[in-house]
DNA sequence: ATTTAAAAGAAAGGAATCCTAACTATAAAG
DNA sequence: CTTTATAGTTAGGATTCCTTTCTTTTAAAT
């Protein structure tokens, strides 16, 4: 029977298998792993509203532009866009409405589709980008200090958990070997049929530029 | 020489050290799991977005109800609040204002500090954090697939890694023992003076209700 | 004791996010 | 050729979230 902190808010209380309840966390290791990467997940707001109020930009234009700096056109789309960061497509369509009025992006209309552009880094863009890219540095530096093989351990489940919950219909966007078709599994090892070599540990992926998505039927 | 992803945005470019450059995560594991990261934060948006839409409130408004249910009371005024969730004073007020006003908390005025004073949750409150205190549970489930080893493991590094962030004045909030008061390190282990006992692995909180900052001089 | 500085919170004002719902236009499917 | 789905926008509204300014109160310094 768990209970509650003392001094929390009403006496007789029922669902204290809460993730957020530190006793909870005591009796169940992935609610401290699942509150902990909430706490991280604070970081990139953190570290993202810093550039933001540099460049006087907000966050989710940043995002964007960055986005664009480093994916290919085909990616740069309000609709994907909207599921990258997860907001509804009139929130893409807000935010690259400023953009554009602030010359930061230019529209190239697609020639197969003419409902649809793709979005690309205009000159001020790009400046802005240089400004910005880097913006979880800090976070990157704090976890460049672990040993090789915590960052490999880490890696690996991170990827694993990423997968997981695209699988699951969470995480609506990922470009990870496991959810692509040129992955395969021989032999108990992983393997990319595109560059026809196994993929060892660091070798697997997580935003590979190659990325088509494999139609699973499970 | 790193290049950038065929079909990216502008031509020469010059920044592609990016954590966010798909190339660079090749060359580099700390970026590949900072990037990682960034997904996962991704999820507790989407699924305290989720939540938000069922209930009737915002993500913000939910996170305070569910930080007022599992905390004592001295943390849950606008101040910490404010710290907790990594926004403005104002941005709390105005929150808080709008849960007043539907009725979902009380405001009990301090007695030492007559400026000051603590949130609690109304019956109605507590009836929300009932339906949205559990918003983790889908990445939770995915946690929970992992093996205990792997999920120590992960667990050991994530708390390092919090308080870390939280030293280099990042995180502005923590409560993990590293960061305690109560905690020392003794022969090589971990070391709790409150509870007096040997801190080992999963014992490490990282939201202790015990915490009290150690004045660190380093 | 008195001044000064710091801290808790609110109020005002404004930009932008972010949603839903409704809409246009194009593309794909039957 | 009709139907259905998709790309993106517009409109309207609630809320976040910021900065700046202000009041009150507490703490610290002289």
């Amino acid at each position: 029977m768990l209970t509650l902190p003392v001094g929390c808010s009403p006496a007789g209380f029922f669902m204290n298998e809460s993730t957020f309840n530190p006793e909870q966390q005591q009796k169940d290791i992935s609610s401290k792993i699942v509150a902990g990467l909430e706490r991280i997940s604070e970081v990139f707001k953190v570290l993202l509203w810093e550039k933001a109020k540099l460049v006087g930009l907000s966050p989710i234009q940043i995002q964007i532009l960055i986005f664009i700096a480093f994916h290919k056109q085909e990616l740069c789309n309000v609709s994907h866009l909207a599921k990258e960061f997860n907001v509804t497509k009139p929130t893409i369509s807000d935010a690259v409405r400023m953009l554009d009025k602030k010359s930061l992006i230019t529209k190239t209309f697609s020639s197969s589709d003419s409902r649809s552009y793709s979005l690309s880094l205009s000159e001020k863009g790009t400046e802005i980008v240089a400004q910005t890219y880097d913006f979880s540095e800090p976070l990157k530096k704090q976890v460049d200090d672990f040993s090789t093989k915590d960052l490999i351990q880490l890696f690996d489940v991170l990827g694993q958990l990423i997968y997981k919950l695209n699988r699951h219909g969470i995480l609506s966007v990922q470009r990870t070997c496991y959810g692509c078709k040129f992955y395969t599994k021989r032999a108990g090892t992983d393997y990319c049929n595109l560059l026809e070599k196994d993929l060892v540990g660091e070798d697997i992926r997580l935003d590979c530029p190659e990325f088509e998505e494999r139609i699973s039927h499970s």
